[in-house]
DNA sequence: AATGAATGAGCATTCATTCAT
DNA sequence: AATGAATGAATGCTCATTCAT
């Protein structure tokens, strides 16, 4: 399966830098720029105080980036593979369905709780952005059409309930899953542990999917 | 099933207009801003674009607002009805769950694409201030409850899955629902039928059930 | 004769101020901006400068005026009757053609003077601002249209050469008053009295449209 | 008639480079701001924008120039015998003035559209700086200094006005000239032809003098 | 109650110039 | 000689909020 192939956004940015010193600075300004923003959130986040937690002039900031959607560009990249939607892994006639969506559900679960600071701040800033806002519903999308796959193979082998349109019905079960992680790991609500959560979750999707047990 | 049980937000707020003419024209700065939240977003409404829209001066709404939060406080206030969150309404036992699910599905979304505009207001301002992301928070919860009693007497039933957490279920089946409408109806996402969407959201929460058909 | 047509520049600019306290702040800062503008010259003011001088909060500016060019404008239409161009007033036939030309040449050299700064003024930001360019050229035109029905009548009367385009000629030499009086007054270069200049203007005025003295 | 002998501007300025490849470069970097000055103007040009158009990193700017400044100066040095004034050129006894004025202007008029972008160069530096400033006014005196002593040579000869003060008069002739062409091929004013305006300043200046046809 | 003028904090961004490699 | 990264000063403009009429 490996890495998620979500281009990086189309960001007008400045060029790489030419010299290691160039390259130390840049890695400097994303690193700060991920601890302010985790402090702070996108919208307070003001960029002296980017270049005043890297240590460098504030003007040097212009070097790399073209302004805070830019460098959060650069954070988000950083840690793309992190930022995961519930996916199933491809599985074999043999292997239980249940145990792949149970795998599937917790693994996003704790990504998501492991990231939730910049899961919090792609919601933050998607609210705000549009260029983030098409980010987000073109990795949904790319989630969404492989569940898709894997569920009408699920219905292909008589697994799972042939009634349901299988693009609809991934989407619908991966945002249960997403938004679950969001009102929990972000938001607050609730203090449900994560076994809860993706016991209950899996149970859902098995059952929604008509799969028996 | 009468009105939402929701109390207004604790905000801090003037004292009700004595006159006639002062409740006419907190009334003007109200509609003024729905006017301008729903074009302009809640970030960028300028209170003195709402007093423009009003047609009073700027000072004028100091007299019945503490600030923007405040009038948004009103504006919802005055459609908290319409404010929904997918909710079963109580049924008998001679109902059809399955009918009272679907029904409520389609209601929900179609109140949901109604106010649209709304609904995508309150995610914004969730996501900026604290007061209304609680605020989202207390209606999840009374809604979660009352699908979580709902769902407990379909259990005791026998017609739900036992297994099932109802208070996790009934919040991850209801947040299904509520976020595939925003995603369609606020961000944009895919181009499905609310028909569509409800058959989907219904068959997926009566197999999540294990309601049989 | 009367005041000059030129109408006030299509600035963008604020509306007029709707209380006598308001009218006061604006002219107050109407005479700042003057004085400011003559002692810095336009690039160098800086808006703070202009509120600073006028007693006014740095905010207050933008209140009456959208910029440097909008107050620069409401400045130049305060003294636009001062701000002449060489010209010719409408004279009977037994007037002296000599003395009209005398007269106007020196009157404009006296105004020039008394304007220098402004003027000078005018000419840098005509330099740099593509708005003023145009008014001043809509100002040149106005005055070489007049300049050049006076030279007409000259010409019907057999007094003026006949040879000459009136436009053109007239254009010529009211530049030639109006560049003079530049580098005169503005430039600092030479320092021939306004009397030997206005002498030696007019002689070559008179000469060159071939009036017999 | 022979070079003009304004010496180079004073500026502050780098040694000349010692090898050829420092040659090459300090080339590279005077055609560049020519064209990045013809382009954007003075003000708006960046040296940045110089380095880049000639190829060469931002700092290796410094190594031959001390500024903006200091770059226009050698760009116009360059350029120095296309930066003409109207001009006379010395007349024997037998050729006929009406035709050296004319050739002069016409020559002048022609030189000035060819280098209207660097004549415009000319006015927007002088304009803000006062070292330009002084470059034009020298050069301007030497002109109107010339001229003034042909025109005496033309009174003295009984064909000019003798009562005209030949110093003033020659300036202010050379000044309509001038003005005109700036007007005409920097500002865009008006859209006559060359030979109309030849025509006319020829006829002017003739008239003015007193020189009979 | 309404008016509308005044306040003033707050921050992004540019770009000439330097200087260590 | 050339490179190119780092510096950092400098200022325009918005808009919520107050308060004198």
């Amino acid at each position: 399966m490996g890495a998620m192939p979500t281009r990086a956004l189309p960001a007008q940015t400045r060029r790489a830098p030419a010299s290691a010193r160039g390259a130390r600075t840049r890695q400097a300004l994303v690193e700060a720029a991920r601890t302010v923003f985790e402090r702070d959130g996108f919208i307070d986040a003001r960029i002296t105080d980017i270049s005043a937690e890297a240590g460098v002039a504030a003007g040097s900031f212009y070097t790399y980036f073209t302004g805070k959607e830019d460098v959060l560009a650069a954070v988000l990249a950083e840690v793309e593979d992190e930022m995961l939607h519930p996916r199933l892994r491809e599985f074999a006639d043999r292997d239980d369905p249940v145990t792949v969506i149970e795998t599937a559900n917790r693994a996003y679960l704790e990504a998501y709780r492991r990231n939730a600071k910049l899961m919090g701040l792609m919601e933050e800033v998607a609210q705000v952005d549009e260029r983030f806002r098409r980010l987000r519903r073109r990795r949904m999308r790319a989630f969404a059409e492989r569940n898709a796959q894997a569920l009408a193979r699920l219905q292909e082998q008589g697994i799972a309930d042939p009634a349901l349109d299988p693009r609809l019905a991934a989407q619908a079960l991966s945002v249960m899953v997403s938004r679950m992680a969001y009102l929990r790991y972000v938001d607050g609500f609730g203090n449900d542990s994560t076994d809860a959560l993706a016991a209950t979750l899996t149970r859902l999707w098995t059952g929604a999917l008509g799969i028996r047990r």
